[in-house]
DNA sequence: CGCCAAATAT
DNA sequence: TATATTTGGC
């Protein structure tokens, strides 16, 4: 019982990682501009997109876009080609214009890797926690993370991986647990090491039983309203720098709010309204999933002691 | 649509 | 290398 609720303070707690919290902007490149903008590998791979600087001198120079960051957006379409997948259902639509003077390939075309960030991750999580195992399907889960540029595919992806993860988890560290803490870290005290890397990864006890459908409890998060910074972003993607490796951390400990202080981390929200449509799923009663805020992110350069935290540590590394 | 397995990219 | 993410098939 009290599991479910006690998890996330408990998280909470462990979290805040003292560590350099580098607040990491979620920038969501418009798709037609990171494929215009990063050209694929002349050799070897079929597909596969990246690359920022070294652009090749057939390709038309793309906005301007600094290294650095200067948030000016263009006016693209920035993260808009998501309505048919979040709309999923239907609905609706369609509108998508478009498609006329300029371009909306975004749709189509094969958008940059989508990178899962920790708050992304989180927004999952609970996603999912929220669902219950049983309607935390790439669709609902997709539909109710209301991130744009979300696909179901990636959600999809993401889950089964997850879902492994929670299995590993659970065959070496479970029992215990019983009662309280879910994430527990696996770890092997045998042999060896660091405990430490591991373990964190707010599992949602319910996860586990699916006997019941879940009635309560959500994320403790606060519903933003309203944004009064025109934060559109959604999944970070092939937005990387070849040098160094930039942060990614995954798993580990993200830094949660601070008690008191308000958060001033960029996160990603629909900024579109999505009404988040329930389908044959008489579960909740009337919560409708409001766009939270994330907490923020932690990034681990490999230039601290730290090494890159990975998604879904292998419990047996 | 959803899940699994493989392939590919990083 | 291992991990992450994507893609195809069932």
């Amino acid at each position: 019982m009290r599991d479910d609720e006690n998890w996330f303070a408990k998280w909470e707690e462990e979290l805040p990682p003292p560590e350099d919290l580098i607040p990491l902007s979620q920038t969501l490149i418009t798709p037609d501009l990171a494929i215009a903008f990063d050209i694929r590998n002349p050799n070897g791979s079929p597909r596969q997109h990246h690359h920022q600087q070294s652009n090749q001198p057939s390709l038309p120079p793309p906005p301007p876009s600094q290294a650095q960051n200067t948030p000016s957006s263009q006016p693209n379409s920035s993260a808009e080609f998501d309505s048919s997948e979040l709309g999923g259902t239907g609905g609706g639509s369609g509108g998508a214009g478009a498609g006329s003077g300029g371009e909306e390939p975004a749709r189509t075309l094969k958008r940059p890797r989508l990178v899962w960030t920790p708050q992304l991750h989180k927004r999952f999580v609970d996603a999912v926690a929220h669902l219950g195992i049983k309607n935390a399907v790439p669709k609902t889960i997709m539909q109710l993370m209301s991130v744009d540029g979300l696909t179901r595919e990636n959600v999809a992806s993401h889950l089964q991986k997850y879902r492994l993860y929670l299995k590993r988890m659970q065959g070496i560290s479970n029992g215990g647990g019983g009662g309280g803490g879910i994430n527990v870290n696996g770890s092997m005290g045998a042999g060896g090491g660091d405990p430490d890397l591991f373990a964190s990864t707010p599992v949602p006890a319910h996860f586990l039983h699916p006997g019941r459908p879940n009635s309560d409890h959500f994320l403790p998060f606060v519903p933003v309203t309203a944004m009064q910074h025109h934060h559109q972003m959604a999944a970070v993607v092939g937005q990387h720098h070849h040098h160094h490796p930039q942060l990614q951390g995954q798993f580990r400990h993200y830094g949660t709010s601070p008690p008191n202080g308000q958060f001033e981390h960029p996160l990603l929200s629909r900024q579109s309204q999505q009404h988040v449509q329930r389908m044959g799923t008489p579960v909740h009663s009337s919560s409708v999933m409001p766009s939270y805020v994330e907490d923020i992110e932690s990034a681990t350069p490999t230039a601290n002691g730290r090494k890159v935290l990975t998604l879904f540590p292998t419990g047996d590394d």
